[in-house]
DNA sequence: TGTACATCAGTGAACGCGCGTTCACTGATGTAC
DNA sequence: TGTACATCAGTGAACGCGCGTTCACTGATGTAC
């Protein structure tokens, strides 16, 4: 079956060292095979200015002009990398929230789960979309299509049946717990995230613990 | 009065362009003035990898290689100046803490107050310090002295002391809990620090509800 | 009080490095005739 | 079916830049005699 002409690469290598090019209509693979690269260069560094538009080349097995074929520079790279990532977190939120119906208090303790899960599982990617920005970055002009506007929007909608249901306190400013709540479970994934790894010598965190205190910390607070 | 013999330069012109020589004892001025330089830069552009040796040698106005006749390497200045930082927080949390006495629980809202309100006036100190590391940083093996260590140690003491009094549930776990309280405080910081600008034109959000629904939340999960 | 000297704070030039990005190119792939 | 050609994916070399850090130095300050 090895009827390829090319010498002595191995046929089916894995991709870094040497792939194949693609073939006329399959330019966007190798645009996948670079967001992947970069996806997984964010998790291992953790951080957005150590993954370079080299680093990701080589983790590709291209030459770093390549990448320029498929994104205009580093910052549409990792942009588009982040919104990837955001996506998916987004559609776990809304399958956490939408599936089965049950009370809000317990549609929301899921989204809070499914939230700081993702955010365990993915902690490079999770840095990376809600660490600290560059300060130079443009106060971006956020609409509707935003993934981040989305997530938040469904936290208010859900804040606000609870009220109506007459299950949360009726005075809540749903904004300001949208972003109390939201930063209850971002800070419980960030300091596990930082944790790990750093406590350990000195005591050792039952994450789980952490979690159900968090959360019911966060519902005991809104409940009425 | 001025009887300097410096030819032109003004006699108290600020220090950036054209500081006078430290006397022979008086290195140590230099060394303050670089970590109150580093510290500037780190405020400002919230990013340590944005704060170079060369910019704060700038800002100091000094050359370069000065940096290395009072700190042995980057790393060291960035750290001399995050623990100027952390040692004012903690300073900070103890007054709060420790200043009128109160129930356990006027206390961890004192405190609580006390650390977001340190987080939101030195937004770019407190995401150095307690910003996502770069991933390769050594697990640092902290001791007693360490002042996070402390600060966390002053937490679990004040749960402790609620659980004992009976003000907190008495099946509390403490080091669980006291992880959860430093999240939530800790995302609060974190979410209005970098909202700030980006969330504007959507939406305004009153930092002072979200704070106080925070708080209030943590602690009604907390109390018996 | 005057002078020679050690000490100390600070400098200018240079190093090697990795970065993002550009440019002119190569050579395989598909298409028109 | 065969050949000439356009298109497209990808490359190698080079650019200018700012970085952390080192090195041999300068010149003011204080001290010993």
């Amino acid at each position: 079956m090895t009827t390829t002409k090319r010498p002595s690469s191995a046929v089916d290598a894995p991709d870094p060292p040497g792939r194949r090019r693609a073939r006329k209509g399959e330019g966007d693979l190798l645009r996948d095979e670079i967001l992947d690269a970069a996806e997984r260069l964010l998790v291992e560094k953790g951080n957005k200015d150590s993954v370079t538009i080299r680093g990701v080349a080589k983790a590709v097995g291209v030459s770093a002009p390549s990448i320029y074929l498929h994104f205009a520079d580093k910052e549409e790279l990792l942009y588009e990398t982040c919104r990837r990532v955001f996506d998916i977190l987004n559609q776990r939120l809304m399958e956490a929230v939408g599936a089965g119906e049950g009370t809000v208090v317990e549609r929301m303790i899921r989204a809070g789960r499914a939230y700081i899960a993702f955010g365990l599982e993915h902690p490079g990617q999770y840095v990376t979309l809600f660490g600290p920005g560059p300060a130079d970055s443009a106060p971006l002009d956020l609409d509707d299509s935003d993934p981040g506007v989305q997530a938040f929007g469904l936290l208010v909608g859900l804040l606000e049946a609870g009220v109506e249901s007459g299950e949360l306190k009726s005075d809540t400013d749903v904004i300001a717990a949208a972003v109390a709540v939201w930063a209850a479970v971002h800070g419980t994934v960030y300091i596990l995230i930082s944790k790990r790894g750093i406590a350990e010598p000195v005591m050792t965190i039952d994450e789980e613990a952490v979690i159900e205190t968090a959360l019911s910390m966060m519902l005991d607070g809104l409940r009425a």
